[in-house]
DNA sequence: CCGCGTTGCTTGACGCTTCAAGTGATGGCC
DNA sequence: GGCCATCACTTGAAGCGTCAAGCAACGCGG
């Protein structure tokens, strides 16, 4: 499109910038309301989120790893500090050794049922009610174009 | 606006969870190039560069904190690095002892040289190229309007 | 069946960010 | 002029994420 390839243009640059905030600033936000609210982690609490909604409140590690967005090492320590903390149970599958699967205790579900109105409203406050229908739609279009570029393997 | 503030509309929650994405893997998309090609966090980056544009390449630290959206502390530590690494001076300034001007050294203006085109490639293609003029506009609106909520007192 | 490469996950070390406490310099108040 | 609250920044400790190895379990070729 334009000119050099090189640099960005004044219009590039703003919009960047703007991204760039909000990346920055929104992660930090949430994390300090459910951190200050349930003493969780962002990450922690889509891990406990991603369990609750799949079959028998159970899912595999590489699996749980994809959906919420992070690294298997990162989830691998994670998982042992919610195990640590009761809410959630680990084991090897019984047709395959290799693959661990992690389950929500009831305990974890319980937990997650107080930590979740919370953070849904700071979500609302923060996104939701910051735009219009219209412009939302518009965000969704805009971040899956861009992760699909970031991450093409995850595109579904 | 819709019913109970409580939960997320499958819309919302779609939209939530596009934005989530993005938030979790652009800035390590990033991270990794900027360490990968420069040795610098994406943090550093945009303290060298808001030094760069800066009159007589220099700050106080404070206001290069809100400008790169980072606490007072992180730059701290960041500008502590990058000053042991000969890119950055500190020094009080002279009307008021209280405030510290960081400023770039030429060493750290000819590694910015280096780093930034590598960088700003990475933008381009993860973010630039991925969206049409029309929805980059419409991005860096919908990115002011979250950022005004998250963060009330930025707005400038 | 027996290696041997591969898959799936775990672990440890290191670095960066945050949080809370600490250090000076400044300006207002008497 | 001296005291005290405040401002601007720095520091140290604690926690989380990433990277690079490591360790079993599996399964394919012979």
């Amino acid at each position: 499109m334009a000119a050099d390839p090189k640099w960005l243009s004044p219009d590039e640059l703003a919009a960047w910038l703007s991204l760039a905030g909000l990346m920055f600033k929104l992660p930090g936000a949430l994390d300090s309301q459910l951190q200050r609210d349930s003493g969780l982690t962002h990450f922690e609490y889509l891990v406990l989120a991603g369990l609750s909604e799949s079959e028998g409140r159970s899912r595999r590690m590489s699996d749980l790893a994809g959906w919420a967005n992070g690294s298997l090492s990162r989830l691998s320590h994670v998982v042992k500090r919610l195990e640590s903390r009761g809410f959630v149970e680990r084991r090897p599958a019984e047709d395959d050794g290799r693959i661990t699967v992690a389950t929500l205790t009831d305990a974890g579900f319980a937990f997650l049922e107080t930590a979740a109105p919370g953070h849904v409203a700071a979500v609302r406050e923060y996104v939701i009610d910051a735009l219009t229908p219209e412009q939302l739609a518009q965000l969704r279009v805009v971040a899956d174009q861009i992760l699909a570029r970031v991450d093409p393997d995850k595109s579904c």
